[in-house]
DNA sequence: GAGGCGGCTTGATGTTCATCAAATCTCGTC
DNA sequence: GACGAGATTTGATGAACATCAAGCCGCCTC
């Protein structure tokens, strides 16, 4: 139940508490759960109050947002990653629901110390700013992507993105379903699957899970990506907050 | 160019600045700017690097996204709200253009001076990461709202949404052109002007920029507004930041 | 290795939305 | 009060996307 030295270590390298003082650090992490949960789970569900903030350690959450018996993914997150942190720092209910794509290692650690933490720590609530202010810019994103681009296109520029992400090699694995995928980019499977057929002429080859981008100049004047919405950082080795990942590549830490 | 006292006050009422010391709004206020824009001016342009945080104090702005020569509104921001405030924090570049929609006092504080004022008072910092906070849920809520409804959908949750931020009366005026409403509820102007027609079936009666609702109640079943996606915030005295609108109804201020 | 389940694909069809074109309306100017 | 630019509306058409229905494939169980 409780965390391991090794987990410690991880947590105190997130840049949610890089700086912060041992004594905040203690009292943040003193209440702490971590916890393994199966693929499937669903973490917390939308319009729940929300008492803990998470933080995946290892494994793969999905936030998603439901109306009129409708579902969509509104990110699909990997470790080190924090998450419902806007609905911890006001104490309000969720606007999403949380549920583990695999096997995950979610640590939780208590609103109640995080706010308290946040009113004592000015290093702690400056580090809580950046790391909010890194997610308001992903959604920025996210928005522009979807109001913006149509289903290929956002498609293409998922595809551009893994790569990068990924290291860069010609053939990367794609990170989840394609069911997933689908919800995650607007649209349904049916028409991720003809999207993917569309990509072939633009040299994206598709075997099973596995993506080739053979002609990726080609790729690219379809995709147009744009810093501006599309976040192309490669993988780096430290472990980093939403704040970093939004600074790059201007000042990667 | 600098504050009178009336201004000074109105800005020391928004929650950003709730509980800080006087030091600390001093060097904050120090080499601030208080401008008036007319309608249709640019004041800051996708990709700029941010060196203010905008504060409107009168007038309407709105802001919007570009790519590949196609333009969509994110938010259009009434009296008193901050902008850009997570590029601020971050000291990045501006994903999104900001415009005002009509003749705008627009305040303009340092951003050196913000950040450092956030490093050295926990007060200002915690509120910072409150009103970003705030911010953030709000674009989770636009998300949802693009990803979920239907454009007829899209319009009358939005007009509902006027309807009690206005007061609650029958009949409503839109706060801007009908054009700007269609980019920000992610269609065109046409397809608006057909939505409005749609909604005559539901009791929703035009007249230029005059909004009637005749049958809420039928409005309602097509709308299906939800607390998770909608902010049904009726028009409270004091002035408030993102934070207080998404705590509202259950800790209202 | 037969069966079954779930994910993925493909085809057919209908709905939603964008685009192009033109008519109408609005409002400020002269 | 006529004029003109821009906003709004309406109609016609096409593109993008969702839905429904099979079919295919991989994978796991028995």
């Amino acid at each position: 139940m409780s965390m391991r030295v090794v987990d410690v270590e991880r947590v105190k390298d997130l840049a949610l508490f890089s700086g912060v003082s041992d004594e905040t650090f203690s009292a943040v992490t003193a209440g702490a759960f971590l916890q393994k949960f199966p693929a499937g789970t669903t973490l917390l569900h939308e319009g729940d109050p929300v008492d803990f903030l998470y933080v995946l350690l290892d494994g793969l959450v999905e936030l998603e947002g439901t109306w009129n018996d409708k579902e969509t993914t509104l990110a699909v997150l990997r470790p080190v990653s924090t998450f419902i942190f806007a609905a911890v720092a006001l104490d309000a209910d969720a606007l999403m629901s949380a549920r583990t794509v695999e096997r995950s290692d979610i640590l939780m650690l208590s609103g109640e110390a995080l706010r308290r933490a946040m009113q004592t720590d000015p290093r702690f609530s400056y580090a809580a700013t950046l790391e909010l202010a890194g997610c308001y810019r992903g959604l920025v994103r996210a928005l522009k992507n979807q109001k913006l681009r149509g289903g290929a296109e956002r498609l293409a520029n998922y595809l551009i993105t893994q790569k990068v992400r990924q290291g860069g090699a010609e053939t990367f694995t794609l990170p989840h379903e394609k069911r997933l995928l689908a919800s995650l980019l607007g649209m349904t499977p049916e028409n991720l699957s003809r999207a993917f057929a569309t990509l072939t002429g633009y040299g994206v080859v598709v075997n099973g899970p596995e993506v080739t981008i053979a002609r990726p100049v080609v790729l690219e004047r379809l995709a147009k990506p744009d810093p501006l919405i599309d976040n192309h950082q490669p993988p780096s080795a430290a472990p980093i907050g939403k704040a970093e990942r939004e600074l790059w590549p201007a000042r990667a830490s």
